[in-house]
DNA sequence: ACATAAGCGAGACGGTACGTCTCGTCTTCTG
DNA sequence: CAGAAGACGAGACGTACCGTCTCGCTTATGT
């Protein structure tokens, strides 16, 4: 019963703010819960018990499930640094592959393995993995293996994508195949890129 | 793939036997709900209606969900027979790989995917998965390899390990990443993993 | 897939029966809950739980709470037998009034006034309240009034209509506002409308 | 009734004045949404919608729903002034019972009903409903009655008790249970308990 | 011929999670 | 400060499926 003009009409947003605190602790009780026991391990109910949170709250931000996962999910994945270009394609690979290996390996494995396997049977997953997981370190390998190839690191016939994704395609293969994650591993899979001098 | 819930012995049992009539609707009404609506879409109730069939019927050959849409899809994925050795590692290498693309494009390949993607959360399926899809492919690629460099075709410190895994790891890469499987996409394969003379 | 011919098609009726003990053990635990704690205590979750039954189980019996509530209170609401015309009117009434100030004051008393508030909103209730708790009573005191307005008991103009609700009306009003039912309550009230002689 | 929440002090206070277009905008939206939809359909953000007020406006003067629909249906159940006592009974008894007929005949009466109802369930309802609604009438009433005896209109043995409360339980019950209010019955009620000369 | 033993459609059962709603409290900002 | 807006933790609502369990019936042996 103030004033019933609502006279500047562009002001930001009226209320009590959204808590910061609760995005960080949805989104970790998410992660937590996604790693541990995939999406359908996924609750909201669960997730807001971790979190000490109301489920109303949950909703508040996202409209349903899959998009909560998505957006957590997204959080966790979140790429390395790309390194630069060291002018060496054999090492650059095998730093690329090893980074990526590590990250298989690390805390995140579980995380981005059932990223990538729910992905699957939810396209909002799906684009999501693409951008987040996959998307700069294609671009990035690919670009390292194009300029080796003007350098003269190979031969000027060589299939780019194929050499791009195959060291991506051999350790996904491996992760998902629960095929060992071994230190050498990266420099295997060069030695098959990109046959040493 | 038999029935996972087994009919327990091979001699002809006591009490009426199972409808075929049955396991056909039950199996039509999973993939087309899983053509419909997706993996999330098979519901067992909804499977049960569509067929005219009661859940318990389901449930009796089948001990669960995951299992059901498994077996659904699975019925088209048996593996193809293994081609004979013809003594030329490329050609055989590139049938193989070329049977396999052959899967991931046709009708079955939604089904493969999602079995590829059930298995990380349910190991039961994984053992099923590493049986009947990789299992005997992956013996036959690594005995064409081995064989072919005890014949010389390869140099001889190949890594027959990432040799064998190459072809198969970047089709399934293309495969779940949703890249186009082109009709010379085994024979690029096959150009770098066992380079041209 | 069995016979696709329901042939008899007067079966009574098909699947699992309602189980009988959960009817039971619904009611009971309505009932304490609505003892303990008031209508607003009465929780589908916590009946559930006390009752060792699924929610689906009360909701396949009951629309929502209100019915239920209303459902558990009215078993106990059954009227009681209609005493016979003894020829005093006095003491039929008497007789008439302390059974249903005996209900009133009885383990069904609460139920019987949440009865009685929920049917102002609830039309069908109050078909049901009208049937089933006033109805046959109301008739029956009319007859005793009209029948001894006919033996001379009553002087020839008294109105019917006002002596017979008379009654119910003073016991309802003291139940609804919480006013003591003592044992002389009926003898009272049919000295207000029968003066002894 | 002045504010369940105080004002603290009754010296002016500091800063910012109560305003009293939402006290009324508050009680016209509790009010209509109890009479539309009962006790259970008054929601506090209903109301504050309605009123076009926040709830915390509400929450400053009341301290919950109870408490806020007390509060409201009082105002619209405010007894009428009571009459003076003319020295005859039977005209006082009819004024009295004429007035409280035309409180449940008329606006007033569905909001009147639901309280009745809706107390059964609430006791803070409950509590309410006596003060403002019985409380002061059935005061007069039995101060009618008693001075009535004293005056010799009515004959010395007389259960005061029965006769005060004769009369509004009659009306309630007719209204509960949706039996005709017509004009005469005021009348014809006096005529059962202050029988005529 | 007739018991024995499944399989079948139907659907009730104890659960779990869904997404919605309201409660009463707590900020945040505007007037 | 009052007031409008609305986020917050809590928890019940009524719905939808899960996987299990009767129920009355049908169909096949194996005595």
């Amino acid at each position: 019963m103030t004033n019933p003009v609502p006279d500047t009409t562009d002001r930001p947003r009226a209320g009590r703010r959204r808590d910061p605190l609760c995005d960080e602790a949805i989104f970790a009780a998410t992660l937590a819960l996604f790693a541990e026991q995939g999406y359908s391990g996924v609750t909201i109910e669960g997730v807001a018990a971790r979190a000490g949170v109301g489920k109303a709250t949950i909703y508040r931000r996202y409209p349903d499930k899959a998009q909560l996962v998505v957006a957590a999910v997204h959080v966790g994945a979140c790429v390395t640094d790309l390194l630069p270009d060291t002018g060496d394609l054999r090492a650059n690979l095998t730093t690329m592959l090893g980074s990526l290996m590590g990250l298989l390996r690390g805390n995140q494995g579980p995380v981005l393995l059932a990223f990538a396997a729910e992905r699957i049977r939810y396209p909002s997953l799906d684009e999501e993995f693409k951008r987040s997981v996959i998307g700069a370190k294609r671009a990035h390998i690919r670009h390292l293996v194009t300029s080796a190839m003007e350098r003269g690191e190979l031969p000027a016939g060589t299939d780019v994508d194929i050499v791009t994704e195959a060291g991506p395609a051999l350790l996904w293969y491996h992760a998902l195949n629960r095929l060992p994650l071994t230190d050498d591993l990266p420099r295997r899979i060069v030695d098959l890129v990109v046959p040493p001098t």
